[in-house]
DNA sequence: AAGTGGTCTAGACCACATA
DNA sequence: ATGTGGTCTAGACCACTTC
């Protein structure tokens, strides 16, 4: 219940704003008075300040003193959770079947995946209750990955082994809608044509690039959810 | 070119995180050494591994130390820029058209949008170079949005106008591929049956819904890109 | 029981934007 | 020139977790 100062602070401030007791270019009041409200040190109140101020509810200006921001462009953030993890939060049962695994020498990769050394390509299904809800293509640089030339990806999805054997990485991702092939459909047990959710994300770490995969969701099968909470 | 003290210690353990020296699981040195290390006050040691646990690059517990998180799952930050945005970033022209406005009674809603009350519904086509690349279904809250009972939103797409007169919400975007309608696919300009991406964005202040919007977009002409990046 | 992170203080100095 | 945010300190106490 009783939360620490730091939370006290940036509570009230960001229930008012929430409110609309203070609309947007409302300026707080400066980080002694608050201060001097809260019986505290300025540090703790810049503390709160700062945290509101990178969760982009206020905007902190020297001299000026802190502002309600403006609501900017619209940003969210976007979970895209493990397969396996969706499957089983629907109590769904879950399945992955390799479709392919080869290991290509260096050039064989294709452009779109950025990778330029040898590379182990891998295709495969995966099934939620034995429905076919997604198809995936990737490609792994064995420069940045040597581990994975030892798995053969029969039983085990490329992305869950990845999650736990590759340090911090940096990710893109490109979200399209894109009609499915004749043979993306026949894998999926859809008709040619339907529409579905392409998500591709390159995966890099300190410039190489890790990984690229592309997945391919039936567009009645899999949609994907961002949030967007200032807190 | 000189970094902040608590900038200076954070780069230095992401980039030993990053180059793979300190794979996941790696302990971190403890706050008292680090501190000694820099030779700095435990407390700006405390708020540099803050940011670094708060980017998910580290875990925090205590007693035992701090240590190079694992990846969990994929999440990423997914911009939705106004799209007249969109289009001024690529060079083209932007034009709004307006397509229908509409004064709403309570209950008139669609339940989708979630607006039990009276409500505003605004439809309407975005161009980029008087190509049309997104229509637009929307429905505001005139309890909520008093103010746009006074707008025609026939020249301002009210996405544009709303950004500037609404306080800080929260939303939550859902994205998925459909097939084109007939008649979406005649405001479109494509044929029926055709992939596109389906947008639909929830905003709400404080339990109170602001507006729902539905924006569908042919798959050849818009992506979405979202980047994960620990800094 | 010991030792870590978590929080807070009272003060200080600086850089910078504003008046 | 002024006063704000931005950063840092040296110390303190607490809470929690692991040993």
């Amino acid at each position: 219940m009783t939360a620490t100062l730091d939370q006290r602070i940036r509570g009230d401030i960001s229930a008012r704003i929430h409110s609309g007791e203070w609309p947007p270019g409302t300026r707080i009041p400066y980080e002694t008075e608050l201060a001097a409200h809260y019986g505290c040190a300025r540090a703790t109140v810049s503390k709160a300040m700062e945290t509101l101020a990178r969760a982009g509810l206020i905007e902190r200006r020297r001299k000026a003193g802190s502002f309600v921001a403006r609501p900017h462009s619209q940003s969210a953030v976007l979970e895209v959770p493990d397969l396996a993890s969706v499957a089983a939060a629907k109590g769904e049962t879950y399945r992955w079947q390799r479709t392919r695994r080869a290991a290509l020498a260096a050039g064989e990769a294709p452009d779109i995946a950025g990778i330029a050394g040898a590379a182990l390509a891998v295709e495969g299904v995966h099934f939620a209750d034995d429905l076919p809800f997604a198809i995936e293509e990737r490609w792994i640089s064995l420069a940045a990955v040597p581990g994975c030339a030892d798995e053969d990806f029969a039983d085990t999805a490329p992305g869950t082994w990845l999650l736990g054997h590759v340090p911090w990485t940096h990710a893109r991702h490109r979200i399209r809608a894109v009609a499915a092939s004749a043979a993306e459909a026949r894998r999926l047990a859809i008709r040619p044509g339907t529409a579905c959710l392409s998500l591709e994300r390159w995966t890099w770490r300190a410039r190489d690039y890790v990984t690229y995969v592309r997945q391919l969701f039936p567009g009645d099968r899999h949609d994907l959810i961002a949030d967007f909470d200032p807190s």
